[in-house]
DNA sequence: CTTGAACCTCTAGTAACTACAGGTATTACG
DNA sequence: CGTAATACCTGTAGTTACTAGAGGTTCAAG
């Protein structure tokens, strides 16, 4: 992360897993998950082989976390991960990977406006009949009668 | 479908997976899978065992692209199809399961939204300088500088 | 010392496909 | 009619980002 490990005082409360996926909002399955993949360094353990943390590894999770929430993927997660951990360098490819992650979260909007617009329409157009006289079913089974909602590919592209 | 299918006439032509898979908007392996978990009925094969289709195929198939261009689930898109299968039936559930998945859209687009918007937010406060200066890793280590983004549980939340 | 919570590893399951491997059938061309 | 390209077949494994469970060990409290 930004700041550069202060030497470990010999006080340096160290804690469990548990309590740092409570401290950083995920699970313990998900820490170790994220360990297996290389997102988290390998956790020292302790005599009887538990994995112990300082307060760094709460600073880490919670960036990884965060930027999950965000909608960055795993792998921009590693890159920015790498990144963060070099401060020094100039933030372009930051900027151009956050750019990029928005034009993507932009798209999504595009297309789920669109399907909610069109959502209503239905809706809004169906007189309560039978299934026959439906106009949900009519717009489903008819393109042509969907005026604003594209075919997609990929199962990811909606959410 | 909605409409009961018309006693198939001897002339009838019959099509490949590749031409249905291409009529409807989707791949061969495609088919081949809804045919699996049952979304497509089994098709009847020619001597040499190949799949041959009737243009109720890709009308059926059409309304299954359709649905899940608009973000319907796999299962909901079963549900739909009996529905549809049924076109007597009051289409008070059809009302129901469109109004549902459009509530689920329009939380989808509020989140999405206010991801949107901070990443807008990050871009725009980074000065270009170096990683440790930039606005867009300070956001991510620290949730305080985020006001809108709030955590959220599972892959499939933000798209 | 015992009990219960927390932890360990490993495997499998989720959604909705997609991509291969290794083989057979059909079709077009010469 | 032969052959080569294409389309098709089955079955399995991979994708993303975890989550859930089995079956066992360790820790902390009383």
């Amino acid at each position: 992360m930004k700041e550069q490990k202060p030497a470990p005082s010999t006080t340096e409360r160290y804690i469990g897993i548990g309590e740092l996926a409570r401290e950083s909002g995920c699970k313990p399955e998900t820490v170790r998950y994220y360990e297996q993949i290389g997102l988290l360094p390998s956790a020292p353990r302790n005599e009887g082989n538990q994995r112990r943390y300082t307060t760094a590894a709460i600073r880490r999770l919670t960036f990884i976390r965060h930027a999950r929430d965000f909608g960055f993927s795993v792998e921009a997660v590693r890159e920015l991960l790498e990144m963060a951990d070099h401060p020094a360098m100039p933030c372009q490819e930051v900027d151009t990977l956050a750019k990029r992650h928005l034009a993507e979260v932009e798209a999504r909007l595009a297309r789920l406006t669109a399907v909610r617009d069109e959502l209503q329409r239905m809706i809004n157009q169906c007189a309560g009949g039978s299934v026959g006289q439906c106009h949900i079913i009519d717009v489903l089974s008819d393109h042509r009668l969907c005026h604003q909602v594209e075919p997609h590919g990929g199962a990811d592209v909606i959410g």
